[in-house]
RNA sequence: GGCGGCGUAGCCAAGUGGUAAGGCAGAGGUCUGCAAAACCUUUAUUCAUCGGUUCAAUUCCGAUCGCCGCCUCCA
């Protein structure tokens, strides 16, 4: 049974969807103009591992992720630079696609532009306006809070009971609004301004919320099963999507919010706006692994805050190495040949899928679904040295770390099997001369193939070797 | 001031009313011509502090200390 934490209530559910055997899905991803930090990252692989452990539990989905270009940052540039808004963000979506390729996320079903919506966007705000939901004020249209008494249900914001916090909080925005927490659906613009939208209550450009309920709406329905993003999102954002979605369709927006930590580093938040961040190509740059950083990013459960140290990305760097070599040895060969299964094995390996699924259904707890793991390997690892693993156990161990890395994707590639007929030859080489106690020879050939990137293992088996 | 989160070994951390998962680092060992690698073993009488409830608390309650986020614009 999957369970989440859902925002929305504040308690953990137990996940049903809408439809039977489908989930719809909608992840808020970046803004396509600068570059997402790590912890921004960090958001977007553990919406990768939603995906995909709920496809793990057999479900098809319609994940749609947003790339956002409505900002009037964008559309500054690119006017000022007269190229369209679609020419100017290219290269930051192409720049965004590739860090999470990298990452090993899967690419979601629908990946759309705001300002490909723009007259989705303009239906919503009519019906709002229309109903009530929506007033025009000097030639912008806001939402009118008031009329939509469940707002703050998803952020808990009670405004009543709230005062600002400090002396300088005050309402300083330049546009008469009926209540200073009403926000912008559309922003009038000028006529000597030459970016913006013509519609029925004047040309402007939408404001930052409207996008999202456009685009889920239009792409997984009025009523859809998961909406997840950054916990920076849940307020004001992720509120406003619900007061204008619900308020336009009298109907449940999202079934279940579910919000991502944001890390930190020396015990403050990771933030563009504290300068203290990390983006994933600096990280590769130092030249730490994806494999790594999306380990370390998984390894503490998604609702909590993760301390990054540069320590703890060195480790999972072991840790990574260490779950490759377990496959590779597993995989590599079949040293006693026989037939059946071990009892030993079959225990393990069953221990360990019913261990992992338990902790990712708990509300994806990906701590305890590596630690699953990791005992496996443990178990799998003494037996490999004592007696060897016979033809079943071998696929049983395998199956398994294919099921674990199929949610996770932390084992990365497979190195292909088949042995290069030079380092085989140089290896045999180098076997002949230990054998004749040649060790300056030996140490030559094993020096050779480091320098090809190549490390040799000497084990009591033979020769093994692997790529760096 | 309002709302929420956190404080567990050197580091990253899971977790539960019944006596502390896992990873990294460290230490020891196996293997080896040596090395490296790999693998195994091992590391908290204790879970920020002080009270309370309980047969029993790290886990529940209260207080204290420390830390993080949101509550304004832009996205």
């Amino acid at each position: 049974m999957l369970r989440f934490f859902n925002t929305l209530s504040r308690q953990v559910e137990e996940f049903k969807s809408l439809e039977e055997g489908k989930v719809r899905m909608y992840i808020c991803g970046p803004t396509v103009w600068n570059f997402a930090h790590i912890g921004n990252f960090r958001t977007f692989i553990f919406g990768d591992v939603l995906r995909r452990y709920l496809k793990f539990k057999g479900y098809e989905l319609t994940h749609v992720f947003n790339l956002t270009d409505v900002d009037d940052r964008i559309i500054n540039e690119a006017t000022a630079r007269n190229i369209t808004i679609d020419e100017f963000t290219a290269p930051y979506i192409q720049y965004f696609w590739e860090d999470f390729d990298a990452l090993g996320m899967e690419r979601p079903e629908v990946t759309p532009r705001a300002t490909h919506h723009i007259a989705e966007m303009i239906d919503i705000i009519s019906k709002l306006i229309a109903n009530g939901h929506a007033y025009e004020s000097e030639g912008s249209i806001y939402y009118r809070i008031t009329a939509f008494p469940e707002y703050g249900k998803l952020s808990k914001i009670s405004f009543s009971g709230n005062k600002t916090g400090g002396s300088e909080r005050i309402d300083t925005d330049k546009y008469e609004k009926e209540d200073a927490r009403d926000f912008a659906l559309w922003k009038l613009v000028s006529d000597d301004e030459p970016t913006g939208w013509d519609a029925p209550f004047g040309r402007g450009r939408p404001g930052w919320h409207i996008e999202c309920s456009a685009m889920a709406m239009k792409y997984l329905g009025e009523t859809f099963d998961l909406h997840a993003g950054g916990q920076d999102l849940q307020f004001p954002h992720h509120e406003n999507e619900i007061a204008q979605s619900e308020g336009a369709t009298g109907k449940c927006f999202a079934k279940y919010w579910i919000h991502s930590e944001f890390l930190k580093i020396d015990d403050v938040t990771m933030s563009k706006s504290k300068g203290n961040f990390f983006t994933f190509r600096d990280l590769s740059e130092q030249g730490y692994s994806p494999l790594a950083i999306r380990y370390l990013l998984l390894s503490v459960p998604y609702r909590k805050q993760l301390n990054f140290t540069f320590e703890g990305l060195q480790g999972s760097e072991s840790t990574i190495e260490r779950l490759r070599n377990f496959r590779s040895l597993v995989s590599g060969g079949n040293p006693t040949g026989r037939m059946g299964a071990s009892t030993h094995i079959t225990e393990s390996t069953a221990a360990a899928l019913q261990k992992f699924e338990a902790a990712m259904d708990d509300d994806l707890n990906t701590a305890a679904a590596l630690a699953a793991i990791h005992d496996m390997v443990r178990e799998v690892n003494t037996i490999l040295a004592d007696d060897g693993l016979k033809i079943d156990d071998q696929l049983a161990v395998l199956n398994a770390v294919a099921k674990f890395d199929a949610v996770l994707g932390i084992f990365g590639a497979e190195e292909s099997g088949i042995l290069e007929t030079e380092i085989e030859n140089l290896i045999a080489e180098r076997q002949t001369a230990r054998q004749n106690r040649d060790f300056a020879r030996s140490d030559e050939i094993r020096d050779l193939l480091a320098e090809k990137g190549i490390i040799l293992e000497d084990t009591k088996d033979g020769v093994r070797w692997k790529k760096k």
